[in-house]
DNA sequence: GATGAAAAATCCGCATA
DNA sequence: TATGCGGATTTTTCATC
């Protein structure tokens, strides 16, 4: 992957916060010509600098209300294990994002969905008949304060 | 906020994924014209159920390599204390997510920094400086499964 | 909600440093 | 290798039905 120079994370911190912003626009505003910008843009999609481009859709309005944290441990940690259940959450359209981390727990998962009842539904389904699952506890959220992929740089 | 329909919920599915997909495709897709999409759009960008239109930056190529759940627990619960705290993580660049959760702890941050020692410096002006941090636990991301704001309905 | 024309943005070849 | 310019193509936008 190629080192990213200034004018690449000047259009990346724009694109961040609009990826509707006109290249002409964005050349103003880096001093770059718009087919020199809509050049860089190109390369770091195909490099995957830019993963994707994407519309950020209120939860509430889809009928998402909840927002959940769950922390997962595992009975056994051995690599085939761990790859079963990164596939099971990996599938889960509830599931949100998921990391596998360091620490007392070993999976961190946040999880969207309409209701309590959905998510109780999701639990029983995906830990509860799990073997592999030890434990699990959940944090629903009350107030989303922050929510972006944003990177602040 | 006005109800939405089939079309609308089939459009915000095909902007979750690329908001670049043409109009027209969409049109495609979903059986409606290419202005009846950008309608549809335009109201749901005016409405808020389209937050943002955002580029997803892999975080590893801007030199973020770590991501960090964080828990935090505070001494005081006040509504005023909860504001300040909340406030001090919304300023943060480093604070990637936010969330006010029920349960055994009262914030789940997401933070996303170049390395530990950075996380270190950060940890230390925002909790160990703070007063209002009872405790709080970390849990360094080794491996991201998924991580997506793509709500699955 | 559909159609079609005008406006705007994107994309591409070419010359250049 | 990367830039800027100009024109072709595509996409968005807007008036009308």
């Amino acid at each position: 992957m190629t080192q990213l120079d200034d004018f690449d994370r000047a259009i990346l911190r724009i694109l961040q916060q609009d990826n509707r912003t006109t290249q002409h626009k964005i050349g103003e505003a880096v001093n770059l010509s718009a087919p020199s910008v809509q050049r860089r843009i190109r390369r770091m999609e195909a490099e995957g600098v830019i993963r994707a481009n994407v519309a950020v859709v209120d939860p509430a309005a889809v009928g998402l209300q909840l927002t959940i944290f769950v922390e997962l441990e595992l009975v056994s940690e051995t690599p085939d294990e761990i790859d079963a259940v990164k596939k099971s959450l990996l599938n889960a359209p509830e599931v949100q994002q998921c990391f596998y981390v360091t620490g007392e727990v070993d999976f961190m998962v946040v999880v969207v969905v309409e209701s309590m009842a959905v998510y109780e539904d999701f639990t029983r389904r995906m830990f509860f008949e799990n073997g592999n699952i030890r434990k699990f506890r959940t944090f629903v959220s009350m107030d989303t304060i922050k929510s972006g992929s944003a990177l602040g740089f």
